[in-house]
DNA sequence: CTGGGTGAGT
DNA sequence: ACTCACC
């Protein structure tokens, strides 16, 4: 096994492969079923959570375990302001409003990292100088998340979700790409954002799935497209270019509608996409929640075709689940009800660690007058299961058999017992397979015997959120523990990579900054404590009196103009 | 035959 | 409520 990606790669390794590929084609490939992603669950969580404590408007999206975009707009604003328009070379990134030290130097003369393309050319000063300030923020927040976590990371910068993530992926691993302007162009000449896009087949545009891409690519090539064996996933023999597309004869957004247009697909598919094929992506990049729209947990089998394997696996899944919903969903608070907890009481065995910041906890304990502990609490209320199962189709005449990822799933209300603290884990579990789970699994397999599953899928959905609009109230505090020490390196021990994603947007007007963020691998990672020091060689500022570095004091005096204006 | 997520259509 | 498309 390699723990390196290009080896791994250069072996004929490739992602969504066939197991019985991989064998054929590297031979000595060590296959490990039954994986758990736990830790890559941890792992995401902790990228998550330190990218979303810089941001200011709470705006960071993750897609999948190992990316998010932020938009950091109102960062980029806010810091343009305080540029001194005659020294930008020595300028000074103000991370936190109410803290103007808190920040770093950088030279806003210039991007930080690579730029696609190279070389710069004059043009659209403003959107040049959002960029460029974007590429060293982004710089600092690749620098600071390797510092304290370890994890390396590849970053896109540019003015939308669509853009930022393609650009990202030029320079892997553990580089940054701005796309810098020209976006559009004028006097008929083709701006950097198409000519960026055009060489890129069609299914690679995120938001261009493999369905939509193989009806582009019939339209365009005039025959159903040849998907030949052995080729890497996704691949076609007959490469179709976002170009070829774009320049079709008659092509525009009513040839795309109609192209597109089926069941499941959303009305407007053809403008979408056509937008798309333009770099224009106006999607938002949403507002971190305070809990999921769902959790899920699922498995997937060789072989299973009989009633009590079935109930074992769905006792199985129903423990991960309920051990699920009660670290992602359960979150202590406040207990002003004088119930410290007696020598031998009981207390409800779960783990709350990852939801609790000790220091609270320390600094509460020290409040003389009342004893106040934290109680768990729901932070939201699943009010549906939804049971799923992936049926493998029986036999064709011909003794071949052909292969569905179709899934059948049945919903019901969640029991109220589910959410009970009280009971462990293993106890409701049982109670939920006999009370609900037998019963929504024989309405989707209503014979005795017959069936073989390849994957059986258990869901909550259906949030109810609790009380306190806590869109706050789990994440900040995870938030703000990177703000307060060094976080222990988690090992990742995998070749993570590449996702893709979303929609369009003219590229050209005051439009977000955002970044594409990729986790890749880990480091080493010294073990660190840092000791904050107060830094004798600070001025104090005369407005405010905070000690202030000599470098950053005249961006820290901008400040206050700005704030007193 | 990966293990998850989100959002939309019907 | 259920399925599909997409990541």
């Amino acid at each position: 096994m390699c723990r390196d990606l290009e080896e791994t790669r250069r072996r004929g390794l490739r992602k969504l492969q066939l197991i019985k590929e991989a064998r054929e084609v590297c031979p000595d490939v060590i296959v490990v079923l039954g994986e758990d992603i736990g830790r890559f669950r941890d792992a995401s969580k902790t990228l998550y959570q330190f990218l979303r404590s810089f941001s200011w408007n709470d705006r960071a999206e993750r897609l999948g375990f190992d990316e998010v975009w932020l938009d950091v707009t109102d960062m980029i604003e806010y810091n343009i302001s305080l540029l001194n328009q005659h020294d930008l070379s020595q300028s000074f990134f103000v991370l936190q409003k109410d803290d103007p030290t808190q920040g770093f130097a950088f030279d806003a003369t210039c991007y930080a990292g690579p730029t696609h393309p190279n070389s710069v050319t004059a043009d659209d000063e403003v959107l040049s100088l959002r960029l460029k300030i974007g590429s060293h923020l982004a710089l600092h927040l690749r620098n600071e998340l390797e510092r304290k976590t370890g994890y390396t990371s590849t970053v896109g910068i540019s003015t939308s979700k669509l853009l930022s993530k393609l650009v990202g992926n030029m320079h892997k691993p553990r580089d940054q790409t701005t796309l810098i302007p020209p976006y559009v162009c004028r006097d008929g000449q083709v701006g950097n954002v198409v000519s960026f896009l055009d060489d890129y087949e069609i299914g690679k545009i995120p938001g261009i799935g493999s369905k939509l891409a193989q009806k582009i690519r019939r339209h365009i090539l005039q025959h159903e497209p040849d998907f030949e064996k052995g080729l890497v996933y996704g691949e076609t023999k007959e490469r179709v270019t976002v170009k070829d597309v774009r320049l079709a004869e008659g092509m525009g957004p009513e040839t795309l509608e109609k192209v597109l247009a089926g069941p499941g697909s959303p009305h407007g598919i053809g403008n979408k996409i056509w937008a798309l094929l333009h770099g224009i992506d106006d999607t938002e990049v949403s507002l971190a929640k305070a809990v999921p729209s769902q959790i899920s947990i699922e498995d997937s089998y060789i072989r299973l075709d009989t009633l009590p394997e079935v109930l074992k696996q769905l006792k199985k899944l129903s423990c991960s689940l309920i051990e699920r919903m009660r670290i992602d969903l359960v979150s202590a608070v406040d207990d002003e009800s004088d119930h410290s907890p007696r020598d031998g009481e009981f207390e409800p065995e779960q783990d709350l660690e990852k939801n609790v910041v000790d220091h609270d906890i320390k600094h509460e304990s020290k409040q003389p007058t009342k004893a106040r502990v934290r109680s768990p609490t729901w932070l939201a209320h699943p009010k549906t299961i939804r049971l799923s199962t992936r049926p493998r189709l029986p036999l064709n005449p011909d003794g071949t058999r052909t292969r569905s990822f179709k899934r059948i799933s049945h919903s019901a209300p969640l029991p109220n017992y589910v959410l009970s603290l009280a009971n462990p884990i293993d106890v409701i579990a049982e109670k939920l397979v006999h009370d609900t789970l037998i019963g929504m699994f024989r309405k989707l397999h209503p014979e005795k015997a017959g069936w073989n599953l390849s994957l059986v899928n258990l869901a909550v959905t259906n949030m109810a959120e609790a009380g306190g609009e806590s869109r706050t109230a789990n994440g900040r505090d995870i938030g703000s523990m990177f703000k307060r020490q060094e976080t222990v390196h988690k090992e990742f021990t995998a070749y993570a990579d590449e996702p893709t994603t979303p929609e369009a947007e003219p590229a050209q007007k005051s439009k977000p900054e955002e970044s594409s963020i990729s986790l890749n691998s880990s480091l080493e990672v010294d073990d660190n404590s840092w000791i904050e020091e107060e830094n004798e060689d600070d001025e104090r500022c005369g407005i405010c009196g905070m000690p202030v570095p000599l470098f950053a004091m005249p961006a820290h005096l901008r400040f206050h103009e700005v704030k007193d204006e």
